[in-house]
DNA sequence: AATGCCATGTAACCGGTTACATGATTTA
DNA sequence: TAAATCATGTAACCGGTTACATGGCATT
């Protein structure tokens, strides 16, 4: 249950409306967690309720938007759970690799056009992430703070160079002759 | 939805009953997929409502044990899927990167406590995926089938060698002085 | 006979997803 | 002024999780 606590962190990074929220959300924990704007403000809605956060209309807004900031039982919380014990981490799942003990037990089904397309993809997400890294750390890490930031950009782009490198050997091997050696 | 597929993948390597396809599926799909009891006999029952597999009391059983075999309409349901496009892949989600960004905004909350504990978990994983290796590809991977399934198992041991990388990295930074460089 | 274990199952809940609605601003 | 866009929101659904139940077998 990540939700809550990676929207504090954000807020504490910088007081912002849903929408912008959103976005922000997108540029910086987006390889390792994700949100639609739905969960976002169905969240907020508790994240006050809870007396974590509180939201104000924004003075010269165009609409509707209303601004939230982290509240002090909210920062409290926040520290609490960062040091919380996690009893079930949330288990690695991969639908590609379920099709590939699928494919490998009832033999070759098409498998490989759809291992391309998700080749393209993940190159594309990975090229964003090295953008994001050398726009936001290319001066140098310097702090503790922008230290742990970049590891976790860094985690990302390894991830996905994982993926994309299994991705290029399953096609070698999809490439082979049915009964092949 | 890859849980149908994946029960199907593992009836067609062999009919089994329910709790030892929990077993089973333990050890082959489990880096990337899996499922509680409870869920492989709700999605049994459905598969076999779906008509793709059919079930039958075990013969000389000790209770109420019923083995599961796949019909022709499973298998072509299977090899359809396996061509399938995938729309919306699933995302990848780590608590542990949402906690090290909160960390890094909110400073230090006890966080190299749980990462240790992970390290500890991700290392007890890895060996158990090693020794799988070491006992189902000793002595080489000769077919098309078995070195999909080995690519798989591969995949398995270098994402979670990677996140052991990832969270020593981060006990490293964690240990740096608050605003020290 | 009592206890524990195992296979099978029921029920409730929850986070995440999808489809759709509404009122306002901006653009054509 | 009509059309497109945007921020906010409601509602339904679904896969996965958790808690609990039941009845048979094995062990003591």
């Amino acid at each position: 249950m990540s939700l809550p606590h990676a929207l504090l962190t954000s807020l504490v990074e910088r007081p912002s409306t849903g929408a912008e929220l959103a976005r922000r959300f997108d540029r910086s924990i987006s390889p390792f967690w994700q949100a639609t704007h739905q969960q976002i403000y169905r969240e907020l809605a508790r994240l006050e309720a809870a007396g974590w956060v509180r939201s104000a209309p924004v003075e010269d807004a165009h609409g509707r938007e209303r601004s939230y900031e982290v509240l002090a039982a909210g920062r409290r919380e926040l520290r609490r759970w960062i040091g919380e014990r996690e009893d079930k981490p949330r288990a690695v799942r991969d639908e590609l690799m379920v099709r590939l003990r699928a494919e490998a037990a009832v033999g070759p089904a098409g498998l490989d056009a759809e291992i391309r397309r998700r080749i393209e993809r993940e190159e594309a997400v990975l090229a964003r992430y090295l953008e994001y890294e050398r726009r936001a750390f290319a001066g140098g890490v310097d702090t503790r703070e922008r230290r742990l930031q970049h590891l976790v950009l860094r985690s990302g782009i390894r991830t996905v160079a994982l993926r994309i490198e299994m991705a290029r050997e399953a096609l070698e091997i999809l490439a082979m002759a049915p009964s092949g050696k």
